[in-house]
DNA sequence: TACATCATTGCAACTTTGTTGCAAAATATT
DNA sequence: AATATTTTGCAACAAAGTTGCAATGATGTA
């Protein structure tokens, strides 16, 4: 069974540095739990870090296999924690994402397992994205 | 059976006034048969329209139910024709769309359908996205 | 067809988002 | 603790997207 690392300890184990800013921006995902947007982080963050900061960041965590990108429809892209088994530029984040149309939120649904498809000839597939939008549990009534 | 509508009939069909710049926009869409960025429909009409006219005609489509959107994860969303079916501010556009890493070409699957999700109690889906990525038979050999 | 009305376009000015080079600061290594 | 290496912040810039407004173009009606 795996222990939970440290913010400390996953970046050494992809061989980061550890600085102020990575300590800080990754925290910021843990402690969300769900996926975020660049402006997210600037918002929570902007006063301690510059702003190309948070792009190199979050540009190096996605590089080695720290967080994983969501695409979405209106132009900003979400991050979010992959699972341990992610390593550097291999993604093997085949879950589902849930986007909520009220108040914003990207949930990872890690339970659900995104179907295997079967491309028409001469396609290959390396990376597969299935985004639900709609209303979560917590804006329904 | 349906018999293929024109660009003026199209446009009018959704009750949008027939100009230039969207029968123009609209035919690049038709020819070119795939989805299209912004930025793919400036370079092709850069000189006759203007970059805030291309951003306008885009939304008026999307809300008309004429191109519907899908998600990517580089900050560019694409914009493809959507089935005849398709009503103002209801798009029924379930099947999946394929990137090429190589050539960048966005294709609609029709044939394909997204499978139906179990979403987590409480998660209501009001529309899904399922982007493949990867090598297309193009550029595959 | 000409007119009046309404919608669309282009322009200008602006905001936001993303990128690059370089010197200063912080981190890692010995 | 001293040096080598990385990372950061700043400045300057490029690209992408937005808004208001006047001018132009489309549409329906006489």
């Amino acid at each position: 069974m795996h222990t939970k690392l440290s913010i400390v300890d996953t970046l050494k184990k992809h061989q980061l540095s550890v600085t102020d800013a990575r300590k800080n921006i990754l925290s910021l995902f843990s402690e969300s739990g769900n996926a975020l947007a660049h402006a997210d982080i600037e918002q929570q963050s902007s006063a301690e870090f510059d702003r190309v900061t948070i792009y190199r960041t979050l540009q190096t965590f996605v590089e080695k296999g720290i967080v994983h990108t969501i695409p979405t429809s209106d132009n900003s892209v979400r991050y979010a924690l992959c699972k341990d088994e992610c390593a550097a530029g291999h993604h093997h984040d085949d879950h589902i994402h849930f986007i909520c149309d009220d108040c914003g939120i990207t949930y990872c649904l890690d339970q659900i397992t995104v179907p295997k498809i079967k491309l028409p000839n001469g396609f290959k597939a390396s990376q597969t994205d299935l985004i639900v939008s709609g209303t979560c549990n917590k804006c329904e009534q």
